[in-house]
RNA sequence: AGCGGGGUGGGGUAGCCAGGUUUAACCCGUUGGGCUCAUAACCCAGAGAUCAGUAGUUCAAAUCUACUCCCCGCUACCA
């Protein structure tokens, strides 16, 4: 076994105006969350580290069309996703604000070592501007009519077509008005700060190449934009909410959320060492493994911006891993709040357990960038005919069996035929094989191969009939509890809630958490232990769909 | 439009990067049988795919190359 490893595992940040939805969590929230369970059985020195990200024009906006301070609005937020989060059976270690002080501390530090070091300058930029609600407007913050002749669709988001799915050139849009207040938006010219980021394309594409960890297809979608040529990047907003840059002459302007946010993986993350007595923070970041994990919709951002950033400031190191997940769709079409075609983790927690969608959401999701597509009958099947009928059964058949024909009491083994030894290796094979998955982030045929573990299990079980074949009982009976108790340990990663459910149906000690991994192909339940009464794991899924 | 990903039995997917160990795997459905410990669950056997199309490379291609068709996603001044 390797020895002990130091890992920092963040998973991306979620923007503090709206509900945890089913698309963040399965790019994101539960493979980080499965990863970090299993370096945890694996007896590895991992942290979980998230926030939210709580700046930006939209959070402004809302904030006060709700009438409240910013500040108010992005802590209600905080507490709502913390709380989903939290009954979803995400395990974070810490999970902050980027409003932190820590984060603005770190943020301005970056600013003044990135502007020390030549790699920020100041532009004019003229923009559209509201006269009415004086802000500047974004292009999100513009409608107007559709410049294609073709199309012409109006009260359209001067940056594409909804309507004909083009994107718009900024300005070409006809008929500009503020999406607020409906007035006709001036032009303005405002000081920017600038980030050089095309200074840093060779050194980016180098390091592209060299990481062997990133994901080839991720990676060639961004290489692309290198060779396109990088531009320059705008990183200040005409704006009072945010991070203020750090200088006497601008203090109306804020850094914009794509360069304060991802920093707050790192000060969150020395945050909890700090809180922890750890002496040196950056030297602990220094020496950890990192991963980031985050849905393909923000590759550019992880995979140019972050590294470029860290590369100018040179004090922390770069992600070692960005595992990168695909985009959400719903019965085969694209999630979106605004046209209600979309659910919440609220919504799905009020009518199914959190391990239902954690094991569909599991199974589905391949490592890579490829689309995931929830479907209401899938759904209902997979959690009938491969958690319920393979794992459940498997559990519920062996722990009732023991308890009407054993009184609730293991049997000693007696002598192993060669199908009890072939079923011992097949523990082995199951806890290598599946950490071998998950170690390379293949948390879908991790689970995979946990599944065809039970399935041989209930083959066993059928093959070795311990209803009518009493001479050979007790020994499979012997084997199949210990199946069950490494079963509790291999899916605890994935099912946290089942999987604890199961041990305390076990009568066994402490928490199925704090076990250790490859314990589980060992047979830790002696003849003679006695267990609980077996109650129903799961409860079938009937008539999923309807809304 | 550019770029990225994908098209595998009736449905949903794996395999493709490192071509032969595959009689193309898995789940559902379907046909027949078994079992009755178990939530009509479990087990066994079978039917069903020339792996989008075309042309190549090779002793050998679902896997490599080129082109074509179709589907999905992304595109920095929202996050």
């Amino acid at each position: 076994m390797l020895g002990v490893r130091k890992i920092i595992v963040t998973s991306a940040l979620i923007y503090a105006n709206g509900e945890v939805h089913l698309g963040h969590v399965t790019s994101t929230y539960l493979p980080a969350d499965i990863f970090v369970r299993f370096c945890r059985l694996s007896g590895h020195d991992v942290v979980h580290v998230s926030a939210t990200d709580d700046f930006g024009t939209p959070i402004s906006i809302e904030a006060n069309r709700k009438g409240v301070k910013p500040e108010e609005f992005v802590a209600f937020w905080n507490k709502k996703d913390r709380k989903d989060f939290e009954d979803l059976g995400i395990s974070f270690d810490i999970f902050d604000q980027t409003s932190s002080e820590e984060n603005k501390k770190l943020t301005q530090h970056f600013f003044k070592k990135l502007d020390e070091k030549g790699y920020i300058y100041k532009q004019e930029v003229l923009q559209p501007f509201c006269e009415s609600c004086s802000r500047f407007l974004p292009d999100r913050y513009i409608k107007g009519t559709c410049p294609f002749e073709d199309c012409k669709a109006t009260e359209q988001y001067s940056d594409s077509c909804e309507a004909c799915g083009r994107p718009i050139e900024p300005g070409a849009i006809k008929n500009a008005h503020c999406a607020i207040c409906g007035s006709e938006p001036v032009k303005k010219t405002s000081k920017h700060y600038f980030f050089k980021l095309s200074e840093f394309s060779a050194v980016l594409k180098k390091w592209l190449k060299q990481n062997q960890n990133l994901q080839p297809d991720v990676k060639n979608y961004v290489l692309n934009w290198i060779d396109e040529g990088l531009r320059d990047w705008d990183i200040t907003r005409d704006l009072s909410w945010g991070i203020p840059v750090p200088s006497n002459e601008d203090r109306e302007k804020v850094l914009y959320v794509w360069f304060n946010n991802h920093l707050g993986y790192i000060s969150t993350a020395q945050k909890l060492f700090a809180e922890r007595g750890q002496e040196d923070v950056v030297e602990t970041w220094n020496t950890s493994e990192i991963f980031h994990f985050i849905g393909k919709d923000i590759a550019y951002h992880h995979y140019l911006y972050l590294p470029a950033m860290r590369m100018g400031v040179n004090e922390y190191k770069l992600p070692d891993y960005i595992p990168t997940r695909g985009y959400f769709t719903l019965q085969g079409r694209k999630f979106s709040k605004s046209r209600e075609w979309y659910i919440s983790v609220r919504d799905f927690l009020t009518r199914f357990p959190a391990d239902y969608l954690r094991f569909y959401l599991a199974v589905i999701t391949p490592y890579s960038q490829a689309d995931v597509n929830f479907n209401w009958q899938d759904f209902e099947n997979r959690i009938n005919n491969e958690l319920i009928a393979n794992i459940g059964n498997f559990v519920h058949r062996v722990l009732t069996f023991t308890w009407s024909q054993y009184k609730g009491q293991v049997p000693e083994p007696e002598s192993f035929d060669d199908l009890d030894k072939k079923l011992k290796e097949e523990f082995g094979n199951a806890v290598r094989e599946a950490a071998e998955e998950i170690n390379s982030i293949e948390l879908s045929k991790g689970l995979r191969r946990i599944l065809a573990f039970s399935a041989f299990c209930n083959k066993y079980f059928q093959t070795k009939a311990p209803w009518k074949n009493r001479e050979a009982c007790n020994t499979t009976i012997y084997l199949c509890v210990n199946a069950v108790r490494s079963l509790a340990i291999l899916l605890e990663p994935y099912l946290p809630f089942s999987a604890q459910k199961i041990w305390r149906q076990m009568n066994l000690e402490g928490n199925v958490s704090d076990q250790t991994w490859n314990t589980a192909q060992e047979l830790k339940v002696s003849g003679g232990h006695k267990i609980n009464r077996p109650k129903t794991l799961f409860e079938k899924v009937q008539n999923a769909q309807k809304q």
